[in-house]
DNA sequence: CAAATTTACGAAATCGGTTTCGTGTTGACA
DNA sequence: TGTCAACACGAAACCGATTTCGTAAATTTG
């Protein structure tokens, strides 16, 4: 095993004090030309690198950003990763990824042993069961410390720090203003339980979308999934109703819908339209293929990550917390019928 | 801005020295009990954490495992993340992810940042340019600095290091003998081109598979896509042949083939039979839903890290690299017919 | 030629902890 | 009452770098 090589065996190893390394690796003016080029060459020589826990230590910033997901086998999600990493590295920073499995306890976990100094700033998405119990005294204690803090997507307005949302209200009548426009009238909305707020948000735009028309809003159409049960069955529920239009909170729901729809012999778009949110594969390769909105996962990352080495690199600046809605699209594909 | 609070400011306001406040905190014998109390009080009151880098620096260890992925947008790859991060998480290491993007310069640079002492080991698949040019020297420079690493997936016999791979050559194997089994002669292979090593093994098993059952191998039968150009087109071609199977080595090729088919016309599996590869959400939910081989990409997550985290630990070891194959199954869905 | 300035380098502090070793005080025991 | 162990704590080295400051020798300047 060879040992590493540090500044302090070229020092000994060239008979001169650790400074005059130091200075020499650097170029300073300080040292003579003859020193220098000893030095270099015998660092080069060895493939000399320094030690960056020495580095961070003394300058106490890591170049590192914390992010923590509720998941990551998701394509909302990696898509988010990638869009973080995809500037992070381009000014210099790490990514160090926990993942919190919506899990309460692993959250405050992970947060805690990533604000004793091992990351500069970090981003985060709050995991269901932490919304659900609306504990978020962990993240108050980050703020405490001083440390730059950005939510996205799943953030809660209690926690003063800079943030990243869709505009999931937007979104969530958009989809269904497109469902109505195109003569659609009993249309089920396939929905997280209300305290997922994204989930919620969205059930907002549904049913702003059905005022708007004089649709009175009816709750048999309206179904919560337990996501500990199957979906699938709780999804046939719906379809016990009539119902000519269909509008999930997500893919996974969107798709299972569609597969019943098929069972029951509907023809999609023609006798149901359905829409689904996060333009993931699924959407993309079904087919028919589905109709969503799409999240546009990869600009919130990088949004995110430049509101955080912002704060990160200027925290001098008064804290104005800074919330950015990015607007969502909707990406019009062959389950959902136009009425031209 | 609130100062942070370090051992130095505990024994300064406490009136003892850092040594003291040290052993306090560790419940130390050497330190009475008045004493250790009133340290352990202030320390908690306020919420003290020991600083992570300054122990790093002292232990020459991070609990840090590093991991460069070609991609992280794709289902394979974050199901090894979930792998590596549930077995690491357990064992008290964090994970750093980045991403070669499959580009060769990339990964040189972050490999070389991350060898600087960030990280205890690293868990890396090859980037697709790298394999391609077949220069390796920044994984021999690894070695030589005695980092710990292991290669998955897209591993190279060259590198001297632990490894984990899926038996790619009997993966392909098993999907074209199981289509010969029920009936189908002309099976095309869309693969990719062939320094992706996993590409070429899973094609050694399909001829092989061929050989066995007296089939001839038809060069025009197999597809090797270009990445860069449009993937429908490529594979439109395959289809002005008559074919009766395809083998596809990845979901996006399967997903693309089945839609040309559905386009054509043709019934599946009635009038072909497809099978993909990678389960991901993709062949779950397409209908029909594709025969897939599963790769397990969570077991391989696991496995990596757990051989990482064995080198590590244990590094007295001889080194006698070990290669662990994890097996791949078949997963039997909608788009295969069968004979019986 | 003496004084002032440069040049070229080293000593030591610092970042925030841990740990070894030493030492003053106490109490027990012969 | 002298000796020795136990107790409770502090000084200082160390991890691997950077950086400020001091200084001897060489060079320039008046």
């Amino acid at each position: 095993m060879k040992k590493k090589i540090t500044i302090k065996t070229i020092a000994k190893e060239l008979g001169v004090s650790t400074s005059t390394v130091s200075k020499a690796l650097k170029d300073s003016h300080e040292i003579g030309k003859e020193t220098k080029d000893k030095i270099q060459a015998f660092a080069n020589y060895y493939n000399y690198k320094p030690n960056s826990l020495a580095l961070q230590l003394r300058n106490k910033k890591t170049k590192v950003i914390g992010v923590i997901l509720p998941k990551i086998v998701h394509h909302f999600f990696s898509t988010v990763i990638k869009g973080i990493e995809a500037v992070a590295s381009e000014k210099g920073y790490h990514i160090m990824v926990c993942f919190s499995n919506e899990n309460y306890k692993k959250e405050v976990e992970t947060l805690r042993v990533l604000s004793n100094g091992s990351v500069d700033g970090l981003i985060v998405s709050i995991a269901n069961e932490t919304l659900e119990n609306k504990d978020f005294n962990h993240f108050f204690e980050l703020l405490d410390d001083d440390i730059p803090l950005v939510l996205f997507d799943r953030v809660v307005d209690d926690i003063s720090c800079d943030k990243v949302v869709v505009d999931d209200v937007g979104a969530g009548y958009k989809a269904t203003k497109y469902l109505i426009k195109n003569g659609c009238k009993k249309i089920a909305l396939i929905t997280t339980p209300n305290h997922v707020n994204v989930g919620t948000l969205r059930r907002l735009g549904y049913e702003k979308a059905l005022i708007e028309s004089y649709i009175k809003t009816d709750r048999s159409l309206i179904l919560e999934i337990n996501e500990k049960e199957n979906i699938k069955n709780q999804i046939e529920k719906v379809f016990e109703q009539e119902i000519d239009a269909l509008f999930a909170v997500n893919e996974i729901y969107a798709a299972n819908s569609m597969r019943i729809a098929k069972e029951k012999g509907m023809h999609i778009p023609n006798d149901i339209s359905i829409i689904g949110f996060t333009d993931g594969l699924i959407s993309e390769y079904s087919s028919p293929s589905i109709t969503t909105i799409a999240q546009h996962g990869f600009t919130m990352g990088k949004q995110a990550v430049e509101l955080l080495i912002e704060r990160i690199e200027n925290k001098a600046d008064f804290f104005t917390p800074k919330k950015i809605v990015i607007s969502s699209d909707l990406k019009l594909r062959e389950s959902t019928k136009t009425s031209s």
